[in-house]
DNA sequence: CCAAAAGTGTTAACCATACACCCATGA
DNA sequence: TCATGGGTGTATGGTTAACACTTTTGG
């Protein structure tokens, strides 16, 4: 399988192209089906699922590296991504892994630099669930999306860097917009609030969610309406992409 | 000299003991005479000065480095730090060395682990201002505390490290308690109110300001007053370590 | 015509800000 | 005794939270 061989090239050589005991995690976050969503990888090496990681290159900045392994892993560019923490424990590396699979892969020892302690730089994305493409990696087998409250046994302390990123980005809705990357092109007041309900776990006042959002200046109301799903048709909106990125760096001055 | 014979032992097999390509770097905050000050040392292979910084050790937390590299620095144990941001970025090496002064040393080529890219873990630190017994490591020949405001010439991007460490502790003010740490054990409401406005850049109202931060119920006030230097004589204050250890991981909930 | 979902409006509680007054003390 | 700095209290405006009513439309 021509995965098995990048890995053995990567394992005998990679340290001359990439950075050594420094790696990036991504958590992806897409919103589908009232669910709120991330991409894991079928680990291929070991027991459980994996986040989408990635190498930094030598000359390459770590947002860069960050915003290349998204792009490997759903086609997507230009998304807006943040790190959001270190992870640096000297035993988040205890990872079981597979020798026998190793073996199949062409490698014979487990001592080479891709063995070494890991400090990993977490990164968080939103990204729009249907543009995306999943494709997994030398490390995998699977590409799948999970529920972000049913996540399957994780490898090493994936799971807690889904926590934190989960906890920083519920944070991150008071200060940030969110949803431009999540939502498609046009949706609806209602669908736009059951993506906050949902990333906070909590339920919302439709009519002061309502008053406090357009308060911000990011949404513009369409002449046409959602119609035929509900009783009363919602009006769609879409985001004013000048005033967006301008709270983006500005924030937005509400509490939820 | 004696640090010259560690830093090339460092140079020679410091790759066995540290981890590659990653550093940590403190930004030690003290307040003295009304200043918001930090310290930095004076860099020995270099112009300018640079931020107390270390290595990871290969079995270590780096949680545990940077208290490690706080307390070298400063002789000053179990304080409060927390990492901010990562500096990743491709171009933040270019340090121009000073070849002679690496010469001197004892380090003939300029190819070692030592040379290569460092990505940066940013911790900033609130330390006691009279506890601490600022000192030197084998990089340096002087350790001084300088006033925030008025910093000298920097070393690589470590002038933006301290902008962002000082953005990212105005924003912690609405959320953490802070000094415990930065004043003696016990303080008067106008010095607490002046270290607040050293850190904010601004000035606040003294009624307002006592109100809140009496709130949050994290001081409990003395019998004693300060004589002598104001005429009216102002409390004491102490921070009542069980409520302020609460408010450190559930917030305070108020705005500046 | 009725139930369900969406649009619009109102009120009360809370918090931040601004400001006034009194008290103590050293010069 | 007076200027200065500290302790305490109050009014106001803005924001949030809670809640009521009307409008639309598919069954």
């Amino acid at each position: 399988m021509a995965f098995n061989q990048e890995i053995k090239q990567l394992f005998a050589k990679g340290h001359e192209s990439y950075l050594r005991n420094i790696s990036i995690d991504c958590i992806i976050f897409g919103f589908n089906a009232g669910e709120l969503k991330i991409l894991l990888l079928k680990a291929k090496f070991a027991r459980g699922w994996a986040l989408p990681g990635g190498l930094i290159g030598r000359e390459e900045d770590i947002d860069s590296a960050a915003h290349r392994t998204l792009e490997e892993r759903t086609g997507l560019v230009d998304i807006y991504m943040q790190q959001f923490k270190v992870f640096g424990q000297a035993d988040r590396a205890t990872q079981v892994v597979n020798k026998k699979l190793w073996e199949e892969a062409g490698i014979k020892n487990d001592k080479g630099w891709l063995f070494e302690r890991f400090i990993t730089v977490g990164y968080y994305a939103l990204v729009d669930f249907n543009k995306a493409t999943p494709s997994f990696d030398g490390f995998s087998t699977e590409a799948e999306w999970f529920n972000v409250y049913e996540l399957p046994e994780m490898i090493m302390d994936h799971a807690s860097l889904v926590a934190d990123a989960l906890e920083f980005l519920r944070l991150q809705l008071n200060y940030r917009p969110v949803g431009y990357s999540l939502l498609p092109e046009k949706f609806t007041m209602p669908e736009l609030q059951k993506l906050y309900e949902t990333i906070l776990g909590r339920t919302l006042d439709r009519r002061n969610f309502q008053r406090k959002i357009l308060g911000v200046g990011i949404l513009k109301r369409l002449k046409d309406r959602k119609v035929g799903v509900t009783p009363k048709a919602p009006y769609y909106y879409r985001f004013d992409m000048k005033k967006y990125q301008q709270a983006l760096s500005n924030g937005m001055g509400f509490q939820l």
